[in-house]
DNA sequence: CAGAATCCCAGCCGATACTG
DNA sequence: CAGTATCGGCTGGGATTCTG
């Protein structure tokens, strides 16, 4: 049952339904990450970019905005000069970001284990070879 | 502080971390489904693939494989004619997939609101230009 | 500081064909 | 059934440059 209304549910097994699309932009690293770092506050955009380490402008800037555009995150600019814009979670990218911490979490915690099976995988695979 | 013992953890902040590289693999729209489809019990290939609905062969199996190398998911064969392969989720995949169903789950629960949001956004969008 | 625009290349991904 | 292998298009994403 895909969604036209406020109240229906999406479903993400469903190809058409557009819970696919978002699920496709919500579920990756840099969202992950990008929530994770505004989750104390509100952050600027190139204190993000130092918080997260390796993202690229152009990526961070992508994330930001598909963000923006799912009402997941406020984007608020000051008349300072230079400018100065701050982006923070709105109440729907809070409750979201508690799901996704909890991954993130999950994967700093388990990283060891996941780290001894590619060994294990990887020797295996070269036995068979 | 990054990770070459089973009791450290992992820093998804740091980017010469491995917990980069396997966030990067556990958090992609495939993963997601393709955890949400095995949480019922073992899944066979092709069974999973009619599930997910609009992945390619190529994807599944990259996705499979990536999961069975990080040791979230078995595969079992057995020598029937033709050749029936099942998997499932290991001990440490039902717990990552308890917190993928909750992202699937709230993302499919909350799609109106993100469709509300991204229709205000290029609402203004349009008026800005 | 906070981005948008451009260029460009690696690698992702789908489609197809083949194997056990 | 359950894959692997290969090819080719297309685009995701980095580097760079430019603007307000």
């Amino acid at each position: 049952m895909c969604a036209k209304k406020h109240e229906m549910r999406g479903d993400a097994y469903d190809p058409a339904c557009p819970t696919r699309v978002v699920l496709d932009q919500i579920a990756d690293k840099w969202t992950v990450l990008v929530l994770g770092a505004l989750d104390d506050g509100p952050v600027r955009f190139n204190a993000l970019k130092r918080r997260l380490g390796g993202i690229s402008q152009k990526m961070l800037g992508q994330t930001l905005r598909n963000l923006e555009r799912n009402g997941l995150v406020t984007r608020r600019a000051f008349a300072t000069v230079p400018v100065t814009v701050e982006y923070a979670l709105s109440p729907l990218g809070e409750r979201l970001t508690e799901r996704m911490n909890e991954l993130r979490i999950w994967a700093e915690k388990h990283i060891g284990e996941m780290l001894a099976a590619q060994r294990d995988f990887d020797k295996r695979q070269a036995e068979m070879a």
